[in-house]
DNA sequence: AGTACGCCCTGGCCGC
DNA sequence: TGCGGCCAGGGCGTAC
């Protein structure tokens, strides 16, 4: 499932691939998948012809900004996926590919989505923020201990908080269990009761994982792929994310996993306390 | 207001 | 072997 380090993973290929390429056509074949006020048609209008000025990401949000006023917001849910085709590797278009973006050449982005928790809309920039509504950016040099101290203020079980998008952007279930873990941390812990040494712990952890994860090029549990098609490879580097039953590597106590807020959640019942 | 829970969706897997 | 049913979960809407 696409957390921060696989869209920052698909961000960077795009950044590469689309930035100073001009729109030539968009196809929205499953307009289910455009939300919000501005309809299909409307928004490939909008989107033809303009150029890609950058590809930016806001937590598990891409955006692919137009030299105009607007600005292209997908967001991939579970299952999303975000294609580069061209000549030398084109990419067929199947019954899950919801949106095509043309660039000419035989150059085009598939937007790909089997389950279809994903979304896609136009906005204009100066909306987004207000749009998302998303916390501080785990990865920005902005987010300190400090920062984190103010976020985790409420007696919510640090599991739950770590998944809040208006808390921290970005994270979501794999990761949120393996910071944890990295922190030493039991995931139902009241959010408010950790300070001192153990805050120190769970930012240095947010961190680690997020750029080890980053350095993988994302985590393929199941769909996530990266703009090239391409496997991530965190996955082979999990500590507790669906390895209940299996030994912890720090300690050999089974890893465990219970029902939190109605996602799993994994973790090592004695090195996290 | 802050918290809890159900819903959307479909491929994959389990068990009979 | 085949097929029915259940599970995964991000984010939002509703209920308490």
């Amino acid at each position: 499932m696409p957390e921060l380090p696989e869209v920052e993973t698909i961000r960077r290929n795009l950044a590469r691939t689309i930035k100073g390429k001009r729109i030539s056509r968009v196809s929205i074949l499953q307009p289910a998948m455009v939300k919000r006020e501005i309809a299909p048609p409307m928004l490939a209008k909008r989107a033809r012809n303009r150029f890609i000025t950058a590809v930016k990401r806001r937590g598990k949000a891409l955006l692919i900004f137009l030299d105009s006023p607007d600005v292209i917001v997908f967001r991939l849910g579970m299952t999303g996926q975000m294609l580069w085709s061209s000549p030398g590797r084109p990419v067929r278009r199947d019954m899950h590919t919801h949106v095509i973006i043309d660039f000419g050449a035989g150059e085009r982005l598939l937007f790909r989505d089997p389950r279809r928790f994903g979304e896609m809309y136009l906005t204009g920039k100066g909306n987004i923020e207000c749009i998302l509504r998303m916390g501080t950016e785990p990865l920005h040099r902005n987010f300190t201990p400090v920062v984190l101290n103010s976020v985790i203020n409420s007696r919510v079980r640090i599991k739950q908080l770590l998944l809040d998008q208006k808390k921290i952007a970005g994270i979501g279930n794999i990761y949120s269990d393996e910071i944890l873990f990295e922190a030493g941390i039991h995931p139902c812990t009241p959010s408010c009761s950790i300070k001192g040494v153990r805050l120190g712990k769970l930012h240095k952890a947010v961190c680690l994982i997020l750029r080890e994860a980053i350095a993988c090029n994302g985590d393929t549990v199941s769909d996530y792929r990266t703009a090239f098609n391409e496997n991530g490879s965190y996955q082979d580097n999990h500590r507790v994310y669906q390895r209940q039953g299996e030994p912890c590597l720090r300690c050999g106590t089974p890893i465990e996993r219970m029902q939190l807020g109605g996602r799993s959640s994994h973790y090592c019942p004695k090195c996290q306390k």
